[in-house]
DNA sequence: CAATAAAGTAAACGTTCGTTTACATATTTG
DNA sequence: CAAATATGTAAACGAACGTTTACTTTATTG
């Protein structure tokens, strides 16, 4: 039925895709050349603008529906702040990391008003539909800027990095455990 | 004393520095040409390169001393939460907002390490020697976190703007209201 | 005032970028 | 099989970028 997941374009199609999603996850949108993404997919520069018409119609398909919290909302609410946290944390090796995605990309002006769009339908509202409580939209903001000022600490400025290596997963377990207290205290409403 | 002040050469590298961290602020480092700042500095774009060397030396004496949290420190750490989140709510109309600049720059891979070096020594050092309790460090990093997500949420992603504008006092309010909470649970360790 | 240094200017450099064009090769269809 | 369409390729386009060079103007100093 879906005629773009076999078929000789399809599999193209899909490879530009996947390599332009790991590459906007690790060098951001305007870090990010179409010569690298075609290089990394084994397909030819032209391409991209063939099946996507621009840069910003690849990024579009790559990254738009693709920034949800996935797995964490699978299960109960008062659990939310263990689960959040410990997905965060289990990010590595992953190629995609929508979050990553997201702080790379933010700060390029185009880009903007596309991952606000995408955050809004696949991260805000589902969150917010699950909260208990008065404010449950701006709450549900507030986890997500959490999660994400988080993401961008650790992953993106390394700030937990300190000079001393010793003691990574004890550090690792301290704050892991301090971010869910501090989601779970906005899932619980104070 | 300092030769920098006044003085032809000073004047227009003050110049420079002003309408780098203006335009750094509002499109970023990659999406910054060094023909915009000096247009907006009015300056030729060759002193710039005179003056600072490189984009990347004047992105590091613009940007980098000047990414700490200026008066949010200032006052008891009881009322921390509603003071920084204040705060956060007053940055209209700044030509430079430093943690916005942060967020437009952090997604450029060379600007990385500059940014985490600064908000290590500008922000978390301060905040965590003013706070009590175990885990400081780590607390000091939770509520940086929670003020860029913050920020990322609502300045440069403009979440809460939704399709109805009205009662927008209200819920500028509310959601303060919520990050003051949030913020000075950390704070005060759960 | 003349000599020397500092500051500013205009133009060009080489590179990279996103995108387009003209052409070659598969694949499908009548 | 042949015509037609889809897909892939190589090369070039014009624009924007950071930076450098050669030169002119302004300021400083002996």
């Amino acid at each position: 039925m879906d005629p773009a997941i076999d078929s000789r374009s399809g599999r193209t199609r899909t490879a530009i895709l996947t390599a332009a999603r790991a590459q906007f996850t690790e060098t951001g949108f305007d870090g990010t050349g179409l010569r690298v993404i075609a290089g990394r997919a084994g397909v030819n520069v032209a391409l991209i603008s063939r099946y996507f018409g621009s840069k910003d119609g690849l990024f579009l398909a790559a990254i738009g529906p693709h920034l949800g919290l996935g797995l964490i909302l699978d299960g109960p609410m008062a659990t939310f702040g263990e689960r959040a946290a410990s997905v965060m944390e289990m990010k590595v090796a992953r190629r995609f990391d929508p979050m990553l995605a997201l702080l790379r990309a933010a700060g390029s002006p185009g880009c903007t008003p596309v991952l606000a769009a995408a955050v809004r339908k696949q991260v805000i509202a589902p969150l917010a539909a699950r909260l208990d409580g008065s404010g449950a939209h701006q709450r549900a903001m507030l986890i997500f800027a959490t999660l994400a000022g988080y993401d961008l600490a650790v992953s993106l400025l390394r700030l937990d990095e300190a000079e001393g290596d010793k003691d990574n997963k004890g550090r690792r377990a301290g704050r892991q455990a301090r971010l869910a207290d501090s989601l779970q205290y906005i899932v619980d409403d104070g």
